[in-house]
DNA sequence: TTCTATATTTTGAGTTGTCAAAACAGAACT
DNA sequence: AGTTCTGTTTTGACAACTCAAAATATAGAA
């Protein structure tokens, strides 16, 4: 029962579901189907074969939550899907925009081997370029409750430390505007009839964003 | 009609099938199921499912050849994994005698954006770790005519520049021996009843090896 | 030429992963 | 309770890839 690339890919969309979700709540199929890119019928099938090797505990017409041992699978593929990126970044000098992909399809043929060796290479990093915590070799993840732009105090100056967004435009956007993890900044207005946050970024700049936008773009204060 | 894996393997190793034959000859079938590692029945049916698409032809019962598309594309696919080999010893730090399977997985899903970088960082080198000269981007390679330890003049300075075998104790063996691709060394003594070469090797040790051995080192007259 | 050995192809079947569309369950709304 | 809406599951089918074993072709030996 090796996992396939396709188990891997179900596991992982289950592990982000559940992470933006209550605990103890289950995903429902829709949403499962539509972040793995399948039509609702296939994730059914698939999700009953997982149940089957205990990778899931599934309630019909309720939804699916990782067991242990798959949240552990899934913890273990995005080790390699952000060691990747990291390395990637790091390495071979590519865009934080652009990496996504790439690692989206290496995670799942690099070896042990390999990951350790760029792990070492890396010195052991717990983030990735999108400030994503990186699961370590047994599974663990820290599990970090960060303010979002949307939620931070007013007026005072945080430091981006997290993108949770892998769209590569949203990405390009965030760094020439610089607002990569790392860059400082402080929130001066929130509009909710206008859907707007604006901010000041540390080069002094004012800019406004979108709520959906600020609420993916995670931040501590400084 | 995107090349999977699958027909990726079969191209490639067709290739490289080829290139230990005479110009104008069939691959056979069995030799192709084998090499590919399926049962006979399976590469029939793949191999009429290539010639559909015009990356072979194919005569029943006697042979099938690459044609001038699936050899470029053949040629795409040995440069990935040459690429990928030579990456893996030169920038990530690993021994050649494990690199083979890495690469073997990698080269299905790496994107050309990052092989051209790993080109790049590497120099645009033109071979391999074991050798093997790297095709360009355009599907061109270099296919030089060597001597191997089994042909080579007796006596005579020589220099190890390529290996034809990915065996990894094999590979160690060699390493062991000090002949890698770079090292130098003389043949003593050719014996085909005992079906070994004797040879000193640069750091003046003798050792001997088997034919089939010796006709996996392939050396330039230095 | 006939027989035989070997390689190749066919056939029938299985696996994994997928979809479209029909059938169905559950919750919410008269 | 009955109806309707939405999301879920079932069903039947298909594509890619594979195997084992039966059928067949080719080439060489008798």
């Amino acid at each position: 029962m090796l996992p396939s690339s396709t188990v891997e890919n179900y596991l992982k969309a289950l592990y982000q579901a559940e992470s933006s979700l209550e605990d103890k709540a289950l995903v429902p199929m829709g949403q499962l189907a539509t972040a793995v890119g399948v039509a609702p019928g296939t994730a059914t099938t698939m999700v009953k074969a997982l149940a089957e090797s205990g990778l899931v505990d599934y309630e019909p017409y309720v939804g699916v939550r990782l067991s242990s041992a798959g949240t552990k699978l899934a913890a273990l593929v995005l080790r390699r899907h952000r060691l990747i990126e990291q390395f990637l970044v790091e390495v071979m000098g590519m865009s934080w925009a652009e990496v996504h992909e790439d690692a989206e399809q290496l995670e799942h043929v690099v070896s042990d081997r390999l990951v350790e060796r760029m792990d070492a290479m890396l010195g052991h990093p717990s983030v990735d370029p999108h400030g994503d915590p990186i699961p370590t070799a047994d599974g663990n993840i820290a599990a970090p409750d960060y303010h979002s732009l949307l939620t931070c105090p007013l007026h005072t100056a945080v430091r981006v430390t997290r993108v949770t967004d892998q769209d590569a435009s949203f990405l390009r956007f965030l760094e020439k505007q610089h607002l990569k993890p790392g860059h400082s900044l402080e929130v001066e207005v929130r509009d909710s009839a206008a859907d707007s946050v604006q901010l000041r970024t540390g080069a002094g700049l004012r800019i406004t964003i979108g709520t959906q936008a600020a609420s993916k773009v995670l931040i501590e204060v400084s």
